[in-house]
DNA sequence: GTTAAATTTTGGTATATACCAAAATTGATA
DNA sequence: TATCAATTTTGGTATATACCAAAATTTAAC
């Protein structure tokens, strides 16, 4: 890997190149990377090194690791607009992806601090939580943590909530959100996501919160997304409001 | 940092007690972290596992380099809203924190590939670039890339562009957006942009990219925002539409 | 042919060490 | 006292090595 001329680090190098394989289609969607020290007798350096230049693969997201099992190529990201709530499933499989839901838990508990502070209701009020797991084409891509305000739909968790849940609050609740703020910021999955997503504790993800209310300003459901980083693009279209 | 209890990996642990160094309040905003070398002495551990613990936190949020020059507390995000114009410096002002904006350069240049595309202009379309450097609290937090149609705002090159564009556009050339398509991902700042905010190459950032339009669909605007990952949180607010 | 146990491979973690160039600091000089 | 050169510190990069536990694979047993 060493040359005459100096190109930089070499990490960097064996990443370009490595992202070369990836984007040229040598390497395909999904394929496993060779093993790292495969990886260092080939290119003739470290397995420490080489795992330097992983890592960047991993930050840009061309690639990713599941739990003690390996490198593999990212697939294509899927666009993913937070402000719409047409099913998820509906709208993944909308750009030729596959997709699933799974519940996790539900249960009725008292709204978690910061749950009550961004809902603006009394703190210990009591409050729908489900945890969902949802697949893009078998790759477990997010954890999503649902908070509902009982009043507004009883019962529900009576339901099949591996369905589009405003699907649902709309036929059987007749609700609809009317105001939607949205927060996003990159962040670190702790152990317990990480975990739902077999990925290595402290990997960084993409978070979403979403606190919906109704026309009267008052809370129909808040909204965690925990992501893998490199499995979406958030796209929004407002129109004008400014 | 040994213990006999196994509390996992050691450069979780010493992430955690940085963590809660800053957490608490012991090592406040922009406070420079004690050398890695120093570190390593105080934890009884190697520079190696020292870095791995760092670079976790920097992931994290927690803390940012600037080139070789050390390790740095993070200061508290600030809030952004793409989909708003209510000019940059006055937004951050809001929210406490000191703001400027420096112009890199502006020209007319023939719309690259990417900008006919999602501006729907037929390739080669002449097109005004403007490339700026936002600083929060003196610290570089984004490059801009603006791309404007000249014929809705001719001469504008001639402004200054420090202050806020679309006060500009508004006054000057009474135009304002009408659509807005949004983009938001994590993404790896290349050489240039790395270099322009003093971090390191390949450091993960956050890509913002807003298309503008006016009512009749006309292309107003194209912008391309790399922020440092750990200086804001996106919000929007979205009403309705669905 | 299927299942279970033994073995090998592999990723995750960690130590010890070294060199370079940029940055920061110190010291000499005008 | 201010300036510039010499020195030291420090982050960035890289090698060589090692051990563990989970995963994958192979082998043995039924």
């Amino acid at each position: 890997m060493k040359s005459s001329v100096d190109k930089g680090p070499v990490y960097l190098q064996v990443k370009d190149d490595l992202a070369d394989k990836i984007l040229s289609g040598i390497w395909l969607a999904n394929e496993k990377l060779p093993a790292e020290r495969q990886l260092s007798e080939q290119f003739g350096i470290t397995r420490v090194t080489v795992r330097q230049a992983l890592v960047q693969l991993e930050a840009e997201g061309l690639i990713f690791r599941s739990n003690r099992r390996g490198w593999y190529v990212t697939p294509q990201r899927i666009n993913y607009d937070p402000s719409r709530d047409i099913g998820f499933v509906k709208y993944v499989e909308e750009q030729g992806f596959s997709a699933r839901t799974e519940t996790l838990s539900k249960e009725l508990i008292e709204a978690p601090h910061w749950v009550a502070e961004s809902a603006n209701i009394p703190p210990g009020t009591p409050v729908y939580e489900i945890l969902r797991r949802r697949y893009i084409n078998d790759r477990p891509c997010l954890i999503e943590k649902i908070y509902l305000n009982p009043q507004n739909c009883p019962g529900i968790l009576q339901h099949s909530l591996n369905q589009s849940l405003w699907h649902l609050l709309r036929t059987e609740y007749h609700l609809s959100p009317e105001e939607r703020a949205i927060e996003i910021y990159p962040k670190t999955l702790d152990a317990q996501i990480a975990e739902a997503l077999s990925v290595n504790n402290g990997s960084t993800g993409l978070y979403i919160r979403r606190i919906c209310r109704d026309q009267n300003g008052v809370f129909l459901e808040v909204d965690e997304e925990f992501w893998l980083h490199n499995a979406m693009k958030v796209v929004v279209n407002v129109s004008s409001g400014n």
